[in-house]
Parts: C-alpha cells; structure tokens; sequence
DNA sequence: GTGAAAGCGCTAACAG
DNA sequence: CTGTTAGCGCTTTCAC
C-alpha cells in the first residue's frame, strides 16, 4: 500500500474513535480489577477462576465489547483451531457438498474452515497450498491425490495432518480418503454390458479424474464388447448446456447414433437427457444415460437417472474425522478409507 | 497394505521433525548470514535489499522451505490480509458463484478469504461474527440486511470495511451492494400481466428475500387482477425436487390448476417444468413458469426459461471493489450500489 | 485463585 | 543497504 494511504488510514481509524483501539484483555482486566492473565483463564478455562472475578470479567467483557484476539493467541500457543481445505471448484455440487459436511463436523470440534478453490489447476494449486500453510493451520484437507513435489514437500515440513480426498492411492500424503475412479468406471461398464448394450460413448469433463474414469470404461467396455467408445470433451466444467452440446456433438459427427452414453456427471446427464428429448429421441430406449455423483435431482428428473453414487456426507466426516484423530495423536485410525461407491439403478440405463 | 504405508509416514514425518522446529525468518537469515530483519524486507519488498543479498536469501529459503508465519506478520503490521465472508449457503450456487468472482478479485489484490455459512439463521450468524472477527479480517461482507444487534455493535467495534450484499438499504452498517427484492418482484408482476396473464400462483424457498419478493409479487399482481395468488412454501432449500412437489401441492389443493408459477429461484422453476411435463401439461401453454436468477442452465432448457437476471459477477466485482476503495481509504466511493436485475423473456412465460 | 515474566515470529520505527 | 530495538496481544510457566 502506497505510504500516504496508509497514513491517512491510521488517522482515520483514530478519528473513528469506537474503532481506534481495539479491546484487549488488559483493558478488560483493569476494569474487572485483575490481570491481564486471568481473563484468559476466564475464558479459557472458567473453572480456574473463582465465581465474583468470573462474573465482574463477564461484565467488563459486556461492557467493552471486547473480541478475543485469535491471531495473538494463536502465535502465542501455536495452535490455530485453523483448517484449510482446497477444492477445484466451489460452485460444483459435488465438491461444495461435501465439504459442507466436513465444515460442520470441524465446527463442532472448534475449528474454522479456510476454503480455496484450485481450478483443477496443479499450479496454481501450489501456491494456493503455501498461502494457506502460512497461516498456519492446525490442518489440512486437499482434493486429489496429485500435487506437485515442491507442495508435497512443505506440507510434509509443516508437520501438520493432511488429508487426501476423492481418490484413493496407496501412498497418501498423510490420509486419505476416496474411492478408486477406474474400478467404479469398470464397475459401470460390467454392468451397462450386462443389462445388454453393446455401444457406448462418453461425455467428459475437464476433470483428471473424470479423464481417468472415462479411460477405464472405455478399456473395458471395448474389451467386452469389441466396439469402440467415442468420447466427447466439454473441454470445460460440467454442466446440463455442456451435455447438451456433448450429445449433439457425437451425433452430428456420426461417431455414435444410438446407445448408451456414459457422463462424468448428473448434471452432463441431465443435458443430455433434454438435448435426447429436443430431437425426439427416447430415453431409455434410444438413447440411454449413465450419471456420475448421485445429485439430489437424479432421482426427481423423467425417467430418474440412472447413476453411481458417492456417499459425500460421509466422505466428509470420515475425512473430518481422520483429521480430528491425528490431531488428537490418536494414530491408531487407519490411513486410508476407501468410501466405496454404488450403481444406483434407475430408468434411463 | 495400510500399515504399511503407515509405519513409512510415520518414520517420515519423525524424521522431518514432526511438530518440530518450523523454519523461522531468524534461521532463514543464520544460513544467508543476513539479519531477521532483512529476510523480512527481502519478502516484503525485494528492491530495499542488494542483489547479492538477495540470491543468498533467496537460496536459504529455497534450502530450508522457509514458509513465512503470516500469524506473526498480521500481529505485528496489524494487518491480517484476510477478508471474511458470510454466506447463507455454499451448496446453493446462486450465492457460490459470486463468492467465486469476489473471492478471485480480492485474491489479486492480495486477501484470502475466510469462508462460512450461516445457513439463513441469524443467531447462529451472529456466532459467525463474532468468530470471524476475532480472526481480525482486514474487511467483511455479510449476505444480507438483516442482522442482530448485538452483532452489528461488534462490527461496527472492529473498525472495518463491512459490505452487505444482495439487497439494499438506506441504513447500511458501512457499504451495501444489491437491489431490491420487492421492485424486481413487482417488476415481474407487471411484465406478467402485461403478457396477458390472470392468473398465477408463487413457489418460494425457505429464504426471508425469496418471502419478500414473494409478498411483492402476490401483492402487485392482485391489486392488478383482482385474483388472489396461493403460495406453496418449500420449507426447505431450493431444489429441483422440491420444485415438482410445489407444482404437485398447488395443483392437488386445487388453488390453482392453471396459469403462471412464479419461483423464488431457477431451480424451482424447472423442478415445474418437470412436473408439468409428466403430468402431460405443455409448458406454456397449460403451465407458464417464470424463474429467478438466471443460473446456467436456465437458457439450455426445453423451452429455455423465462427469469430475471441478477448479473452475480457484477454484485461480486462490485462488493470487492467497493471493500478495497474502503481499505485503501478512498472514502469518494459511494456506499450504496443498486446494480439492479432483468426480466429476460424466454420461452416459458 | 491469582499474578509476573517470558516469549510466539514477525513488522515498524529509527540508527548507522 | 543493513542492523537494533520495541512491541503486537495473547498463552505458558512458574511463583505466591
């Protein structure tokens, strides 16, 4: 900040008066007649305080409107009560939905939640990593199992529990905890062959482990099956216009005329669903629709779709939990969870 | 397998020292045979310190993996760089993705967010607060007009830049960036009736502006028609699920069995369009439905819906710039942006 | 049950 | 250009 702002700002902040000096628990104690000391073992701990001091705090801290100051305490006993989570995409149900669950669990251990996006982006991934570790959390939660090897090496130097979620791998960070994408796309597959189709095509997203999903299924499709998959890259995030636009796409290029598709998302699924219906397709029976994620309005949409789900809510309180462990030390939690996903048979596969 | 991998992360993180010694500034500066002090300058401000200097510094951090205390550095400068945020919902994408585009730009301008949800409660809102500033964020912003008391003395006390979005008021707390919930609402109620209807009926979520504007449009559209306008509350959050059960409700309780449906969001609406097709009703013609918010997919569905748009990405620009005119202390700003909404006309009204 | 003293790791003056 | 000296507002530890 330019040196003439930044002075005209502290004068500002003095001629506000309620907001030139903030409260401390100096001024708090010299109201309530006692140290600086024992308003922090008031609010601390109120048990170490005898009952007439506590209640003369408590008014003084009324009267003040004083606010604790977490970033003193927290340099003063290096602990934060700080989580930070970094997720590709806030705006994606699937993310944000999870890391609801999470929030709330750490909450209610008194932790608050640092959230950033990434954007898929490993990248930008690492620096949003170093931003957050100097704050200094008491822990930490990342999307994917892939970081960058500088990243990988601050976290390890931070000394602090990490946790991996949405994938699964054998040699995390620290935890983790997902489920493995190319045995649920294999998974899919066996099954989609089973209830008898035999052509098969997919619409993926700008996800790696979308990417992944969409390599294992066509490897086993085409291993049963003997025909090819095409697949159609929104090149972008999921959504119902870029499922439209996938379904559109594989038809016009006569790469696919009937079968089924497999997305990398309900909401791809659900444009495909419209973009079927708009061109007077049948659904099922034309053309069929395999989701990914289990959204709330799977089972709502005409025919409900078909789709694997992933258990979010646990998810995020299994990796809530694995955290809350290591910071307690209990080490005995085991490292890696496998949350496991299910085929939700619906009507459009 | 899983113990495996344990017993090495375990070796791994005793041998990084564990919860050990953090690298400090001071120890930065020991290797680099420099002082604190210039580590400190050569971070903040890299032209203050000699080019030999600053290889040398450069080299100890990148030896050591030196990540600065940003607790320390806000106790000390007073300065956080940190904004906080309270939304009503993460999963609810109308309030996600402005966070997203004021988020990115406060995060130019150097500011992490803190982000969390108060779930349409004001007590737990002012809970909220009162955590978040005990963070000392160098600004805020809250969702909405309506807080406690209580809450608004505390941060009025933190002498900060506080901007309420998403509605309007003449008695902001500091600045407030949005329109108004009852002219939109109004707006929608003229545009409907000058499009020939007569006869409408509301679906509103569990949100107090949804209710608002819901209030608005029953109001205006009764005093233009003469006929009353029956309501099915969702009780609950926007979904499209719970969009096909108020349809569902409102056509069962025979309050209505023809018209137009205004919906407190996007989400809703298409929930009707759902249930109005499976129910064999043309949506015009039968059912006319008109949304809000103008979320993605509201152009891409068959037929693309009519709504009002709230341009999101406006509201959050405007919020950010408006915080950091405050932080950089230009007080010319003006503290209350209308940046208003509109009716786009599509095929469902 | 309460207080005094000693930092936590950094930035902000002020010297040199 | 670089170093020294003071804190920032708490928690911790040790006395009393």
């Amino acid at each position: 900040m330019p040196r003439m702002a930044q002075d005209r700002q502290k004068q500002d902040r003095q001629k506000q008066g309620g907001a030139g000096k903030r409260v401390t628990m100096a001024a708090v104690g010299r109201i309530a007649g006692v140290s600086q000391v024992t308003v922090s073992r008031a609010l601390s701990d109120p048990s170490k305080v005898s009952p007439e001091t506590l209640r003369r705090i408590r008014d003084a801290i009324e009267a003040t409107g004083f606010v604790p100051n977490a970033i003193a305490g927290a340099l003063a006993s290096q602990r934060s009560n700080l989580v930070t989570a970094l997720i590709p995409s806030i705006i994606n149900i699937t993310y944000s939905a999870f890391i609801r669950t999470f929030s709330q669990r750490m909450r209610e251990a008194g932790y608050q939640i640092l959230l950033s996006e990434t954007g898929f982006d490993p990248a930008e991934e690492e620096s949003v990593i170093a931003a957050h570790l100097s704050r200094r959390p008491d822990a930490m939660l990342l999307t994917g199992i892939h970081h960058s090897a500088r990243a990988k090496r601050q976290l390890l130097g931070a000394g602090i529990p990490v946790v991996e979620v949405w994938d699964i791998t054998d040699t995390p960070i620290d935890l983790c905890v997902g489920f493995s994408h190319p045995e649920a796309a294999r998974a899919v597959a066996d099954h989609l062959v089973a209830r008898g189709h035999r052509a098969a095509a997919t619409v993926t997203a700008s996800d790696e482990r979308a990417g992944r999903r969409r390599d294992a299924f066509a490897a086993r499709f085409t291993a049963l099956t003997g025909h090819p998959v095409p697949d159609h890259d929104t090149r972008g995030p999921a959504s119902i216009g870029a499922g439209r636009a996938g379904l559109a796409a594989l038809l016009d290029n006569e790469a696919f005329r009937a079968g089924v598709v497999f997305c990398s998302s309900d909401l791809l699924a659900h444009g495909i669903m419209i973009e079927a219906r708009a061109r007077g397709l049948r659904v099922p029976r034309d053309i069929a629709v395999m989701g990914f994620g289990d959204q709330d309005f799977a089972r709502v949409l005409d025919p409900p779709l078909t789709t694997v789900r992933i258990d979010r809510d646990r998810l995020g309180q299994v990796a809530a939990d694995a955290l809350l462990g290591r910071i307690a030390c209990r080490e005995d939690g085991q490292a890696i969870s496998d949350i496991g996903f299910r085929i939700i048979d619906r009507g459009t596969a």
